[in-house]
DNA sequence: CACGTCACG
DNA sequence: ACGTACGTGACGTGT
């Protein structure tokens, strides 16, 4: 048979240093065992063991080193993060059906040294995988060393080692007592290093032939006199590095061999460490039922459609269609299907209602969406597919021989459960009142799409093209040679090595060379400017006239989907394409939008929220100074300006209104002085007055600022003004930059969030009134705070007036909202 | 698939 | 000494 022997402890720390910190929404830490088991399943995978064997260290000071126990003293203990993840780490193993092994007095080193002679000594194949090089002595005909990074795995047989280093596994024994190893505390001989180790070692085989032979040796005075001294230490190192294989275990290796995984177990303990790509991968589903508090009793269904039914929860799948009323569960037609979904009598519970709204319009009385549900439960997750809501939220087990059926029931137990939540967290009405009656407006607007000048977009594209590729040339005949332009590696080469300008600021793969680096840089060298003309243009290029051509359909328009249940704030995202990042910030750029049209006879009506963040800080913190200046109806960055400056408004400078713009942006995101400074050109400590100056300003918004915090570190999350939540774990990490971010994040969130509820509420208002006052006008996109609607040339003026009005009058709040409405051809003429 | 970069609010 | 403002999505490179 062939064993596979791990080292747990090194492995696992290997791991841990090597991931960023994670914890699951509880707080839970999981980096560590998230790549050891990434490891663990790459190494299962190549070497197909028949058994696994995995070794961990008991704390106590082992025998090997019990009688040298100062040595030991300089190993720092195991911090606490990855102290809590090592009983989960067993768990793990041992529910897959692997072995953990420890043993007291030794160290995990041990029994994989045990565990090699016991292979040797029974004829079997063993491998042994750890982190450390330590084990490279362990290697023989019989057994082989993988050493394991968090990218690769490195093996080692014999020859391999010989190859690498020109020495015998024996030898590295020798070669250790020699050089020593700092991070075990082996002291080697002083003064003796890797070089002169491996030269004597080489040689002359062993430490005892060294120094049995030492005056005879040919090696230099000075090496001679620092062995002669240090051969003590030399021996006492052999001992220290010699791996024992004696260990008391289990000799009888067939009780190694693999067993059966218990999946259950298995899948909860994962669900509850939220490995989710992890358990798709090992074929497992989410199951959150013991974590849920233990109720795992049998709901049972009959297989029965009743007679009648005023509420029932469908589910479709692969041409299939179920529903489900009570405890029965029965399959549909697809024309019966439809005849529900119409019929405004029945209730129905669906996931993902927009997709079906998408293709039956007519659909009516959709009361629930466990999509929308979950994501309010939680907006931090990473999916909210049937598969994850099931394991998440079914509490109970369903027995049904048809999978199709069973999957409809367990969706509908899951509903009750993300029902309960949703009424626990006070945010049914959120799902109620906006989200679901969202989606029916979202998936409208996704139906008629934006219509797009294609033409315009192809003799944009062929332009930028050119233009390109003439930059390209200027710019390889000032640099001397041709590379990737599109390579920030190449590039960096090219401006850091090859034209030997300062690098200032690195990544983690080499030199930064982002337009902020190169906008320094400008005036040092002229292929510089011509560097970001290129890029500027290629993104233009490849991201937008490019792209967008790809996406315009059949009838002409362009239709994005929106993604409901993606941003953490509560807001929607756009994606393919995203129209939500459509260029407007340069000139160059802006003229994309031209090519966004209205259909002939038709226009497009434009109107965005000013200021609609700050409104809601003012709102939320109830700050009188910034609601009296919303009030005065005064520019809000002038008046910052004048108050952080000191002057009266009409002395604002330019320069000024456009710092204090920073400030206020910078306080919604949760400032700190460093990234101000840098953002508005100004010292620090300037941007550290300004700051200061505004917070004793606005002192309601200090208040808020500091109670919001203080609040997310009790209750584990921040809220909106509609109750949305989001949770923040990241506040109880000890990693301080962790908890900066949250802290910030817990700034933000309300204010980002509450501004994302108003626009959802007013596409809802405005949905509906076009509905019946303009039933051809239509509403085709959102911009987080601007809405479009393409509307017949003759109601402009009307529909302008509506949707101003509905989204100024969304929510009534301490300030009053405004929104400024325009109407034009394309989109840049309907911005104003 | 991760990273760097850059487009938007 | 380190890193440094919130939230997204798309593209190209390179492992």
């Amino acid at each position: 048979m062939k064993l596979l022997c791990i080292d747990g402890n090194s492995i696992i720390n290997r791991a841990f240093y090597g991931i960023k910190l994670l914890t699951t929404k509880d707080g839970l830490y999981t980096n560590a065992v998230y790549g050891f088991i990434n490891i663990f399943n790459r190494l299962i995978e190549t070497e197909k063991p028949d058994g696994v064997a995995v070794a961990f260290d008991l704390r106590k000071p082992t025998f090997r080193h019990l009688k040298y126990a100062e040595y030991k003293a300089g190993r720092k203990g195991m911090p606490e993060e990855l102290r809590q993840q090592m009983p989960i780490l067993k768990e793990w193993l041992t529910l897959s059906g692997y072995h953990c092994l420890e043993c007291e007095g030794y160290e995990a080193d041990d029994i994989l040294g045990t565990l090699a002679r016991l292979c040797e000594e029974k004829g079997d194949t063993c491998v042994i995988s750890t982190g450390d090089r330590d084990s490279l002595q362990l290697i023989s005909d019989k057994t082989k060393v993988v050493l394991v990074t968090n990218k690769e795995n490195i093996n080692f047989t014999k020859e391999a080692l010989f190859e690498k280093y020109g020495l015998t596994p024996e030898e590295m024994i020798e070669l250790k007592a020699l050089m020593g190893d700092s991070s075990d505390n082996i002291p080697g001989v002083a003064g003796v290093g890797e070089k002169t180790a491996t030269d004597l070692i080489t040689r002359y085989h062993s430490i005892d032939y060294i120094f049995e032979n030492l005056d005879s040796l040919e090696i230099k005075e000075g090496v001679r006199n620092k062995l002669a001294l240090g051969k003590d230490s030399a021996y006492l190192s052999r001992e220290l590095g010699t791996i024992c294989k004696t260990a008391p275990i289990n000799e009888e290796l067939s009780s190694y061999k693999t067993a059966e995984r218990q999946e259950g177990d298995l899948a909860r303990l994962m669900t509850k460490l939220e490995f989710f790509k992890l358990m798709e991968k090992m074929g497992l589903k989410p199951d959150n039922r013991e974590s849920q508090g233990g109720n795992t009793e049998t709901s049972n269904y009959k297989i029965q459609k009743p007679t009648t039914f005023d509420s029932v929860t469908l589910f479709v799948e692969a041409d299939r269609f179920a529903g489900v009323v009570e405890d029965s569960v029965f399959e549909l037609s697809e024309t019966e299907f439809k005849e529900i979904l119409e019929n405004a009598q029945i209730k129905k519970t669906l996931h993902g209602a927009k997709a079906i709204w998408k293709e039956h319009p007519n659909a009516e009385n959709i009361v629930f969406d466990p999509m929308l549900g979950a994501y309010l439960c939680n907006p931090s997750a990473s999916s909210y597919d049937i598969d994850r809501i099931i394991g998440e939220y079914c509490l109970s087990t369903v027995e049904l021989d048809d999978e199709f059926l069973k999957k409809a029931c367990l969706l509908k137990e899951a509903c009750a459960s993300i029902k309960t939540e949703l009424e626990k967290t006070n945010q049914l009405k959120l799902l109620e009142e906006i989200e679901l009656p969202l989606s029916r407006v979202l998936a409208d607007m996704e139906n008629v799409g934006f219509k797009a000048d294609k033409k315009a977009l192809e003799n944009m594209s062929a332009e930028l093209g050119e233009r390109v590729s003439l930059i390209e040339k200027e710019i390889f005949s000032l640099v001397g040679y041709e590379f990737n332009l599109n390579s920030p590696k190449q590039l960096g080469i090219a401006l850091f090595e090859k034209l030997e300008l300062p690098a200032k600021k690195k990544t983690k793969s080499g030199y930064s060379t982002n337009a902020e680096v190169l906008e320094e840089l400008k005036n040092i060298h002229p292929a510089v400017a011509l560097i970001l003309e290129y890029r500027q243009l290629a993104k233009l290029k490849s991201t937008y006239t490019d792209g967008l051509q790809t996406c315009i359909a059949e009838d002409g328009r362009i239709h994005t989907t929106f993604n409901q249940t993606e941003a953490r704030t509560g807001r929607i995202s756009s994606l393919e394409p995203n129209l939500q990042n459509i260029p407007v910030r340069t000139e160059e750029g802006k003229r994309l939008r031209e090519f966004f049209v209205a259909e002939d006879g038709k226009m497009l009506v434009d109107a965005d929220y000013s200021q609609i963040e700050l409104r809601v800080l003012a709102d939320i913190s109830g700050d009188e100074t910034m609601l009296s200046a919303f009030e005065s109806g005064t520019d809000i960055h002038t008046v910052t300006a004048s108050q952080v400056f000191g002057v009266p408004t009409d002395f604002v400078t330019p320069i000024m209104r456009s710092r204090a713009k920073a400030v206020n942006f910078g306080i919604v995101y949760g400032i700190g002085a460093f990234s101000l400074s840098k953002d508005i050109g100004v010292t620090r400590k300037e941007a550290d007055s300004y700051i200061k100056t505004y917070l004793s300003t606005y002192k309601g918004v200090a208040d808020y600022m500091e109670t919001t915090i203080k609040e997310a570190k009790l209750n584990g999350f921040v809220s909106t003004i509609f109750g949305r939540r989001r949770y923040l774990p990241e506040l109880q990490n000890s990693n301080k930059m962790l908890v900066a971010f949250g802290e910030r994040v817990a700034r933000n969130a309300p204010i980002q969030g509450s501004a994302a509820d108003i626009i959802k509420l007013a596409m809802i208002k405005v949905w509906k009134r076009l509905k019946t006052d303009f039933p051809t006008a239509r509403l085709i996109l959102q911009v987080h705070d601007e809405l479009i609607v393409e509307c017949d040339s003759k109601d402009a003026e009307a529909v302008k007036k509506i949707l101003s009005s509905e989204m100024e009058n969304a929510v009534s709040l301490k300030v009053k909202l405004s929104a400024d409405a325009n109407y034009g051809q394309n989109w840049l003429e309907a911005k104003g």
